[in-house]
DNA sequence: TAAAATAGTAAACACTGTAAACAATTGTAA
DNA sequence: TTACAATTGTTTACAGTGTTTACTATTTTA
């Protein structure tokens, strides 16, 4: 079923307000995303934006799926400069897309995983969409394990009861993959996500000027040799 | 010199200034603190706290150092938890007491590595006081250094010349401990903050239920067992 | 006791998100 | 083509924010 005109027009219109809204936060931060601004910038009033979002949580709502959906892409993308049976190097060059993507996008990686706009509830929707871009960490070291090519001894360590009971528990809603393989693809999360948003909120760069990029690569390197990923 | 009359009620006032904005930061949490409201609970107007804080970002600047001490406190405290030989665990009580303060006090943690409020910039004045916190975590692992009881293999790594460099530059501005210590701390660091922002932030719980804890735990025994720490 | 410093208020300005009422535009059907 | 309906936008207004200015009490000091 085609669009109609009208639905064309509002579409570009909806798009263009996530545009001027994405051109806002890159310029002013996202707490400083104004729906006045945005409106001003697009030559119309602010109430008349309430015809395409339902108040300011609906848009910022659609613009985190909107970045994880970038996000998401990136890392996929990432992996895609690798074979898929280069696992090693899959899981390198997707650290390392995750890594640049925020370093490009700082403020779309802080809405993602920083401190929320003023008031604004993570929305139920977006559980999903943030679960995919897990998934994609989850599937690199999951095809890797399974392929046996995951040969640290720290992986062989005995997960503690707790922990498995409730991976367990969650290979029954259809989470791939095992235990194990869910617990390494959480602490690699961790470490990056910890790397990178340290970064990005100016708490490395002063031990490590410009030198942030070794820094980042020496420590996946590091983390692929804790996996005995090869 | 004795604090005449007039500056201990001036020192109250500013006290209760601050304990009241934590409330409100608990409450509705850090981004939704306002002076107004401040004031409100403090039964005077918003103008009045003018003559005791130059604007809302040298309120915040005032809470952020209060906090990063409180955190840098509780860190000392955990570690003082083990006899100073017990490298291995001061390592494990200061990484969980920085989970555990984290956990405690999560809109302090988010104030003081997540995104910041509204407009807000940090302060050069926070600068040392942030610096405080990192040198018990490099102290804990730089003492364990130099006292040989870091064995992990891939604490033998070399680094990169960009890194070593670097590092040695530090070391001119007074930074202790050689590049290595320097490396090792920033990368737990990263590990430590890296689990704590995605577990505040709600990323883990999903995954984990009520087994964060655990999780945790197992993470900090796998970075003793990479460091060879014993 | 007079002067100076301080603490607080009231009013105003420029912002913000949002709701209600209304006008203008566009699309559709008789 | 005309009449109606749906949609899009504006105007106005309200309640909230940080902040400045002018003014008034109060307290300390000389």
């Amino acid at each position: 079923m085609a669009q109609t005109r009208r639905e064309k027009l509002r579409d570009a219109t909806r798009e263009e307000i996530m545009s001027t809204a994405w051109k806002q936060i890159g310029e002013v931060g996202a707490s400083g995303l104004s729906l006045r601004g945005i409106a001003r910038e697009m030559g119309m009033t602010a109430p008349g934006l309430y015809r395409y979002y339902k108040d300011r949580d609906a848009l910022v709502t659609a613009l985190l799926m909107d970045a994880f959906g970038s996000f998401t892409s990136a890392l996929e993308t990432g992996r895609g400069t690798r074979k898929a049976d280069d696992h090693a190097g899959r899981f390198s060059a997707m650290c390392k897309s995750y890594f640049q993507w925020a370093v490009q996008n700082p403020q779309r990686y802080m809405l993602l995983f920083g401190t929320p706009i003023q008031g604004y509830m993570f929305a139920e929707e977006l559980g999903p969409v943030a679960r995919r871009s897990f998934l994609v960490l989850q599937g690199v070291i999951g095809e890797a394990y399974v392929a046996g090519k995951i040969k640290g001894e720290l992986t062989a360590l005995r997960l503690p009861t707790s922990l498995k009971v409730q991976y367990e528990a969650l290979g029954k809603f259809g989470m791939p993959y095992t235990g194990t393989v869910t617990q390494l693809a959480l602490s690699a999360w961790s470490m990056i996500h910890g790397m990178t948003s340290l970064y990005l909120y100016n708490y490395l760069s002063g031990f490590l000027q410009g030198s942030v990029d070794a820094f980042v690569d020496f420590e996946i390197e590091k983390m692929k040799k804790i996996l005995g990923l090869e």
